[in-house]
DNA sequence: TCCATAGTTCAATAATACTTGAATTATAAA
DNA sequence: TTTATAATTCAAGTATTATTGAACTATGGA
């Protein structure tokens, strides 16, 4: 994973509204999730929230879909693991670590 | 860990000195490194630098201790874990994972 | 004590990001 | 074809974040 993706990554997840809606997405799974219905649970106007998507999207953490009148957004786990990756890469040289990194998904 | 510090970590490694810095202490380890050998190493101005570890140290992400004249910054490694596992959470609801989300460090 | 080194804090400027209403595109149903 | 629904884009104002030089604090050595 590139460097500017990486920051454009860590950029759309380091605010209230865009983090609440990866979160809802990865909690959804595949079925994945309308803006309408983010929109409603979060309690975001339609505005704003197309704005936060639009993000997340170029970052390329979430993907949407269309079907029908409605678009349906996915998060994007690939992308989502390559970014978390990224941060602890090389961690203590390769030696094992004082405080170990666990594995980020329990039920994976 | 609380969506405030979460999101307050994610924005300290939203930058890029900031990243540059952090995997670098990651990379580190239990050593550390001052912030001296960090300006060196990435060509950043000290009054720049410190203005960045500050917003990583206030987001718990990294730790300075005091050796004589210089300062030690190093990794929080559980931190750093507690942010990962905030953005899994949950992930697909507990079913397995259609693209399983792997183990983000390899060494441990 | 006096000076040099290691870092930080402060204040001002420069650059980015967030929100909102109005207008727009795309699909589906009457 | 006309109307309604789902969602986006645009433009503006507002707010937040980054950089830099100058001044400051803390430690160690001459």
């Amino acid at each position: 994973m590139e460097e500017q993706n990486v920051i454009r990554s860590l950029s759309a997840l380091a605010q209230e509204i865009r983090l609440r809606v990866f979160r809802a997405l990865v909690v959804a799974g595949p079925d994945g999730v309308t803006p309408g219905a983010l929109g409603e649970a979060l309690g975001v106007a339609p505005t704003t929230l197309s704005f936060h998507l639009k993000e997340l999207s170029h970052a390329g953490l979430i993907v949407p879909t269309r079907d029908g009148r409605h678009l349906i957004y996915r998060a994007d786990y690939a992308q989502m693991n390559a970014l978390l990756g990224y941060l602890t890469e090389n961690c203590c040289r390769g030696a094992p670590c004082a405080e170990p990194v666990a594995p980020v998904c329990k039920t994976c």
